[in-house]
DNA sequence: TTGAAAGCGCTACCAG
DNA sequence: CTGGTAGCGCTTTCAA
């Protein structure tokens, strides 16, 4: 029958008991004689009764909800992301509550909204502005996932700079190319800022004049085809591009391919995050894997342990490895995939 | 500041006015003067008060919130529809909260749970069992989307029957195929279970011997390269497959190039869904477009209406259109795509 | 071990 | 137009 129909009242004069006692039998707080304890909860089974979230969330001040904040871009990166974060929130009875902010204006405002509705909030890296994380991390705990946030506040992230630098090592130092272009918007997201950075110091590392300016595009699919016209429309064409992400050299190998051309033999090609499709392609795609879900999780679980009040040393954050993909499209003969680590894991 | 410190008893003492009144104020309901209006919204700024969500909620029994209940699937598929819905709940100044069944055993508990925390629920058809939605729409709103929900439970979807059995006849008729396969579980979801009975659809109408038992496998990539070497071991390949979504038919683009033979020429293949990658690779894929984010985005919109009380002719449901769109793999010359509309829009 | 009662913060009804 | 007040459903002292 209906759903919250039934009150602890109720219950209560069922069982020949007060308020109190069903609370406590429902919550396993304070002692009950056992024999009461037996009379409550059949009471309880027989009518079905669920006590009302609502009213236990206002009297115990607890919304028993964690947000998370993502931009809403499409792929197979943010369902990684936010199944990781799910699947840990909801180990803990928390449920999860979405805000995307793509393309709205007024999302800071949003955001605020939504923190007066959870006990604390998961941010994707750029996607609130620095001023707004940190009035959030004045009125509740907030984790920044996948970028960093302001003094104090932990996030969890991998090392983006370091996995890009050793990818672009790869290329410039075991593969000899000298003309590498970078494909994506630095300023897009704190992602992107850290890859280009990676890529740059890469240069710096070998003493190598610095790489002209990146190919600004989005990061998707369409976005890498966009970028495959640019770069082949040059003079003096790259050996190869290293891309932000998978979407966006699946892509480029598509533009590359579209226009004769063949990949690794003509033009290197690069992605990031290892993608399932990265692996399926032909030739399969030279990447960075993260583990994006475990990332996302932890964030997940170290939200809640700071929401509960474990206050341990979160405020510092994590950092994940990441891992080299190298497959065939960086010119190396295909076969098993080798791969090595990038990054430590600090706890 | 603290998040929640200000109450309306504070705001109301500081306005020099009653707690009612603040809340007429703070709500736009009933009748303020234009002087003590301003008088309590100054009190309200100065101070930076909102009122708590929780105590809020309680007094209006209201959650403010609705859910998304899904399988938890990776890719494309599911972001869109997450951020179908989300985009449009958020007008409505109501959260979103998901959350994922996948590989959980006792998820419909967990569905329920959830159930009284929000003011409506929108599940995806398949992730929950009949008598769960039953039971679940026996005490809120619920919306099933993207399937069929038992006499009564409103549901949103596409006509995946008709679209797979026009997919299917152009394939039959206009290319004079006669050994086609299905690749997809139809057990797994309502829509590969619609697909395979278009496809079998079609073969009836054209009088055609009905096709051998579908290869089932899951939903992803992966899953389309395992199937496509299944299909090639077979003494007499099939000249084309029909795949349950376009991410298995990637897969098996992937799996049969990988095998030295050539889309369309050696192997027909087709899609469903027509992601941002199926008009990208080579050939493009053949595929039927569903309006995945208006599908969510309705689903919201209707769920929201219900959970106001708008009852209207919402037990109805609705059904979208979908596109047949006619690419390269299925044979026809690759060009512009060409689009034909399946299925009609009943409010 | 149990119950009475005081809220949690807000809305809404009913007088005035 | 405004204020007092009775809850919304539950938890949690404080006594008994």
């Amino acid at each position: 029958m209906g759903s919250g129909r039934l009150t602890v009242r109720e219950i209560a004069r069922l069982a020949g008991v007060s308020v109190a006692t069903v609370s406590r039998v429902s919550n396993g707080t304070g002692q009950v004689s056992e024999e009461t304890r037996r009379r409550v909860l059949r009471a309880i089974e027989e009518h079905g009764y669920r006590p009302h979230h609502l009213g236990r969330a206002l009297a115990a001040r607890r919304h028993g909800a964690v947000g998370l904040v993502f931009p809403g871009l499409s792929g197979p990166y943010f369902s990684e992301l936010i199944q990781g974060f799910e699947s840990e929130a909801v180990k803990s009875r928390t449920s999860v509550h979405i805000l995307c902010t793509h393309l709205r204006a007024d999302s800071d405002a949003e955001v605020i909204e939504m923190a007066h509705r959870v006990d604390g909030l998961a941010v994707l890296g750029g996607t609130v502005s620095p001023d707004t994380i940190e009035e959030l991390a004045a009125m509740l705990p907030v984790v920044v996932l996948a970028g960093d946030g302001p003094a104090g506040v932990p996030a969890v992230r991998v090392d983006n700079a370091a996995a890009a630098a050793a990818l672009t090592r790869h290329l410039l130092a075991d593969h000899g190319l000298r003309r590498l272009e970078f494909v994506g918007d630095p300023s897009g997201s704190p992602d992107v800022t850290e890859r280009w950075a990676g890529f740059r110091q890469a240069h710096r590392e070998l003493s190598l004049p610095l790489p002209r300016a990146p190919i600004r595009v989005g990061l998707q699919q369409p976005d890498g085809v966009y970028a495959a016209e640019q770069v082949l429309r040059r003079l003096i064409p790259p050996q190869g591009v290293v891309c932000a992400n998978d979407e966006t050299a699946l892509g480029m190998l598509v533009g590359v391919s579209g226009n004769g051309l063949r990949v690794p033999e003509d033009l290197v090609v690069t992605g990031f995050d290892d993608i399932t499709m990265a692996a399926l392609v032909t030739p399969p795609l030279t990447t960075v894997r993260q583990p994006v879900r475990e990332l996302a999780a932890r964030t997940a679980r170290l939200l809640l342990q700071v929401a509960a009040g474990d206050a341990g040393r979160a405020d510092s954050g994590l950092v994940f490895p990441t891992e080299l993909v190298i497959r065939g499209s960086c010119g190396c003969p295909t076969g098993t995939d080798s791969t090595s680590t990038t990054g430590r894991r600090r706890t």
